[in-house]
DNA sequence: GCCGTTTTCGGCCCGACTGTTTTCAGTCG
């Protein structure tokens, strides 16, 4: 897939325009056009142009460069753009606080090409008495690239930061005279890794809570610091922003804050058309500045002819088109999902009996559990051989007629081995009532080799679901070499569920993938893989996923009752004869 | 460069904060 590629060179052009001094609109252009291919699902390559120019923001000119791009893996236009400005000089715009404008002053007047001389020359004080830079200027540069220095990390994993906005917003409840407080940004859209934390609050006295947020303990930095908004740096490195508005201002504020910005810009656009005005104080009429809402976050989609758009989809990835054909999906909820299919015991490496597995899942309002410990293969995990799979078996049947209005399905979580074939061989996986099939080993083989592996083993008529299809650990591992394209044909055909790792350094399928294994009609699962029961706690991770895929109830294996999971579990087999 | 129940040309989302300025440009979200 070229999406990523294209999508950078987007970007960059973008940025090269911008401290060029190019028409801002044209600049826009290419910055949406670069998000936009991004998200695509499809691999871009194989688009026409007519399925091109479906992306939006793509027009006639970014198409052929897609195509220039795919056919000959260059963009004359993106190297023609790139010799026109000094080398190194894209670079500066990475220095958070300065921008195209300033990256370019400082490369006229003192010919720094590097961070590296840009800190020197700030050092020696030869920034001061720049038109416009003073000492102060200086000083923030300066701080930009310490900041920068110390590894500044990018994204960080959505697992790790909602607990620490969580923590946040009830410090503030805590310390601050807030009325309404809500979690806004990527976190509130559950995008699987976010930069900054956002929150928004309502109060009659903004400055006071700005204070106590300012000085709140984890505080390492204060950025900014307004009467209505300010942005700190507390442990980690994670930039938090705290927006105060009135109550009657709450549900825009929050609907601003939320984003993403290309949803807003969506949202804005038709505003204008309509003769309305949004923006995070509310909706008003143009001509003579009426507010009409923007109490509540639905004000915002109502007056614009649109229902509620859930926060999971605003990407402008397609959604404000189906909501105003009125095709937005029914995403799945929390309340949907009665059971998972992917849970470890003390039989192999997870940390509970079965009996205290049931009683967490049940207290969890699930209905059934798939037990799907190890297989043999992997033996650091205590995995299972065939005669303690029996015996396992025994045990579970046992429990099951004590159990009333639960159930447990015998299943393994079953490896696929490095030459591709199977940990346990068809007599034992028939005695099963679900299979899980997955890769521990040999992530660093070919392409070809990761795709024929795991098509393989959905060939197998006995193989019900491939858990975590990529083997990504977010921030730490990069998903292996796979077709994913491909595996997806095979599960339709095969009629082989797909994954949502619930785990949150997993989340793989990521949302995308899983919108596209949707859009195809393959089945997803979303099981949390848990091996102690508060892991059950990581369900909504998944489900967000999920949702974040424009996914559906009739979409996910596990949102089945008992009765019709098993028929389809049953189908898969029946179909191989 | 994109895009159209206002338009195939002429628009294109909107505001807070900072620093350097005396009314605004740059940056960010």
């Amino acid at each position: 897939m070229k999406n990523q590629e294209i999508a950078r060179i987007f970007s960059e052009m973008a940025e090269i325009l911008e401290i060029k001094g190019d028409n801002p609109f044209k600049i826009r252009a290419y910055r949406r056009a670069a998000l936009n291919v991004e998200g695509v699902t499809r691999n871009i390559e194989e688009l026409t142009r007519e399925e091109l120019l479906e992306i939006p923001g793509v027009g006639e000119e970014l198409a052929a460069k897609i195509e220039e791009y795919v056919r000959t893996g260059r963009v004359q236009a993106h190297e023609k753009l790139k010799g026109e400005i000094p080398a190194g000089m894209l670079s500066l715009l990475a220095i958070p606080g300065l921008g195209p404008k300033t990256a370019k002053l400082l490369n006229e007047r003192l010919g720094v090409e590097s961070i590296e001389a840009l800190e020197q020359a700030a050092a020696e004080h030869r920034l001061a008495g720049i038109p416009g830079i003073q000492r102060k200027t200086e000083e923030n540069i300066l701080r930009g690239i310490a900041a920068l220095k110390r590894g500044r990390q990018d994204r960080q994993p959505l697992g790790k930061v909602l607990p620490i906005a969580r923590d946040l917003v009830e410090q503030l409840e805590k310390r601050a005279r807030v009325g309404r407080i809500e979690i806004a940004g990527s976190i509130r859209r559950w995008k699987e890794t976010v930069k900054d934390i956002d929150i928004v609050a309502t109060s009659a006295d903004p400055e006071s809570v700005m204070a106590a947020f300012v000085s709140l303990p984890q505080v390492e930095q204060v950025v900014m610091h307004g009467t209505t908004r300010s942005s700190v740096v507390i442990r980690d490195g994670l930039q938090v922003d705290l927006r105060v508005v009135e109550p009657a201002s709450f549900g825009a504020a929050l609907a601003y804050l939320t984003g993403s910005k290309g949803h807003n810009v969506r949202l804005r656009d038709m505003a204008v058309r309509m003769g309305l005005k949004i923006n995070e104080y509310g909706i008003f009429r143009e001509k003579d500045d009426t507010r009409l809402g923007g109490e509540e976050e639905e004000d915002v989609y109502r007056l614009l002819g649109l229902p509620f758009v859930p926060p999971e989809l605003r990407e402008d990835l397609g959604e404000v088109e189906a909501a105003l054909a009125g095709r937005l999906p029914r995403l799945i909820t929390a309340a949907d999902i009665r059971g998972d299919l992917h849970v470890h015991s003390r039989w192999s490496d997870g940390a509970h009996t079965l009996a205290e597995i049931v009683e967490a899942a049940r207290g969890r309002g699930l209905a059934y559990v798939a037990l799907t410990d190890h297989s043999k293969g992997l033996g650091v995990a205590h995995g299972l051989t065939v005669e303690r799979l029996m015996e396992q078996k025994k045990e579970i049947t046992e429990l099951n007629r004590k159990l009333k209005g639960f159930r447990i399905l015998h299943g393994t979580e079953m490896d696929i081995r490095g030459d591709g074939s199977l940990d346990f061989p068809d007599e034992a996986l028939r005695e099963l009532d679900v299979v899980v099939a997955s890769i521990h080993s040999g992530f660093r083989q070919s392409k070809e080799q990761m795709t024929a592996r795991i098509t393989a083993a959905m060939r197998n008529p006995y193989v019900s679901i491939i858990a975590h299809p990529t083997g990504r650990l977010i921030g730490e591992r990069d998903a292996y070499e796979v077709d994913l394209d491909e595996v997806l044909r095979v599960a339709r055909e095969t009629g082989t569920a797909l994954e949502i790792n619930a785990y949150p350094l997993r989340l793989d399928l990521s949302d995308t993938w899983a919108r596209r294994a949707r859009e195809l009609g393959v089945a997803l699962a979303i099981n949390t893989d848990m091996h102690t029961v508060s892991q059950f706690d990581t369900l909504p991770y998944g489900i967000s996923i999920a949702r974040r895929g424009w996914l559906e109830k009739g979409d996910v294996l596990n949102a089945l009752k008992l009765p019709e999971l098993v028929k389809r579990l049953g189908m898969k087999r029946k179909r191989a004869g």
